[in-house]
DNA sequence: GTAATTTGACCGAA
DNA sequence: TTCGGTCAAATTAC
């Protein structure tokens, strides 16, 4: 029977806990001074709660069937919310051996038959999984053939030709589906017109905690001090900000400033940079904020006091130095490049993409909290 | 040896 | 019958 982990009660538990934090973060920075950290906080809450009732929206169709209730004993799997009971027989264990896969699953002779009907609230449930998208541009000329990393850890498991498009389409699911029971995966399609543009279309929300994971294949005694911060519940909802903060990363480089651009600074191992239309870089002062080091920050000459993002040293697990960096070629102009120097030993928590970041100068964020 | 990817086959939906 | 999504054996990478 089930582990007593729930995929859509997790992922309503999160998305709802971080409309609540975002909430809370942007009562308590209210200012006018601060307008774009606040568009920031908005636009996360907005994100969080239209996940939620999209999460709700879902269950509530699947559950008007009586085989699909329980939702908080039910395994993760979209398919195995049929739970247990005893009174009609319909026991479906995500842990008895089935024949067959994906929608529709057909268990084995062991277990009672799901008829046809139920079949199809299975299937519709899955169908209706929360998913939504996004695009992600990458620099082809160093031989970027996928988008960058988003965060989770993810396991291919099919590539298929689509009729009337020019590439494959590949499909990832969370390479934890099986240890965790985390049913999130996730469609990555090339476009026709830009080979630089990558449609990705996410079905599910992880409920797993990849950062325990990523600490388990390392050695002790990192590993042992991993462990010990993924199972911190901050961590593990910073983790989702993150990705959520990371998802929204673009970048725009069109008035680069070549002359403090290729000096060379302190720099976190995974965040690679990011200059704006009319922005620059700047190293900054200590954040009185943070916790001791030095941080990186984006000042717009404008205004100075509402464009920045900053990422305390206390959070590197060594430094780097970032040195080489250029505007990426012609084809596309709104990508730079950077080099990163050593790699010590690997950074705590999520990993970004080293070499190449994505800043939409109109995303305003404001990271510090991510990082504390 | 283990983990990840590739790829042909299978299945359900339309 | 076609097509998109998934599985799983074979292959490749580490």
């Amino acid at each position: 029977m089930d582990c007593g982990f729930n995929w859509e009660y997790n992922s309503l538990i999160n998305e709802l806990t971080q409309g609540l934090e975002h909430a809370k973060q942007l009562r308590a920075s209210f200012s006018y001074d601060k307008i774009q950290e606040l568009d920031f906080h908005l636009q996360m809450i907005f994100s969080s709660f239209e996940k939620s009732l999209s999460i709700l929206k879902w269950n509530d169709t699947v559950t008007q069937s009586p085989l699909l209730i329980a939702p908080l004993v039910s395994t993760g799997a979209p398919e195995s919310s049929i739970s247990v009971d005893d009174n009609n027989n319909n026991n479906v264990s995500s842990e008895i051996p089935h024949v067959g896969y994906g929608e529709g699953t057909v268990y084995a002779d062991v277990t009672p038959k799901i008829d046809d009907q139920d079949f199809k609230y299975v299937s519709k449930k899955r169908k209706q999984m929360p998913t939504w998208s996004e695009q992600v541009r990458v620099n082809a000329e160093n031989g970027y053939e996928r988008p960058t990393d988003d965060g989770f850890s993810w396991r291919k498991y099919g590539q298929k030709d689509i009729l009337g498009a020019k590439y494959p389409r590949s499909y990832y699911r969370c390479t934890y589906r099986l240890m965790q029971n985390c049913w999130a995966t996730k469609q990555v399609q090339r476009s026709d017109d830009d080979p630089a543009l990558f449609e990705i279309t996410y079905k599910g929300s992880h409920t797993c905690n990849q950062t325990f994971h990523s600490a388990t294949q390392l050695k002790s005694p990192e590993k042992h001090k991993l462990k010990k911060q993924a199972n911190n519940p901050r961590t593990i909802q910073s983790n989702q900000m993150l990705a959520n903060f990371q998802a929204n990363l673009r970048v725009n480089i069109n008035d680069l400033d070549k002359k403090e651009a290729t000096s060379s600074f302190q720099f976190s191992p995974t965040f690679s940079g990011f200059v704006g239309e009319n922005l620059h870089f700047q190293r900054s002062q200590d954040d009185d904020n943070l916790v001791g080091g030095y941080s990186l920050s984006f000042v717009s000459p404008t205004t100075p006091e509402s464009s920045y993002f900053s990422l305390p040293s206390s959070h590197m697990n060594g430094s780097r130095r970032i040195h080489n960096v250029h505007h990426s070629e012609s084809d596309l102009p709104d990508l730079f490049s950077a080099n990163t120097s050593s790699t010590s030993s690997p950074i705590i928590g999520l990993e970004f993409p080293l070499e190449r970041v994505e800043l939409d100068p109109n995303f305003p964020f404001h990271n510090s909290e991510f990082f504390r």
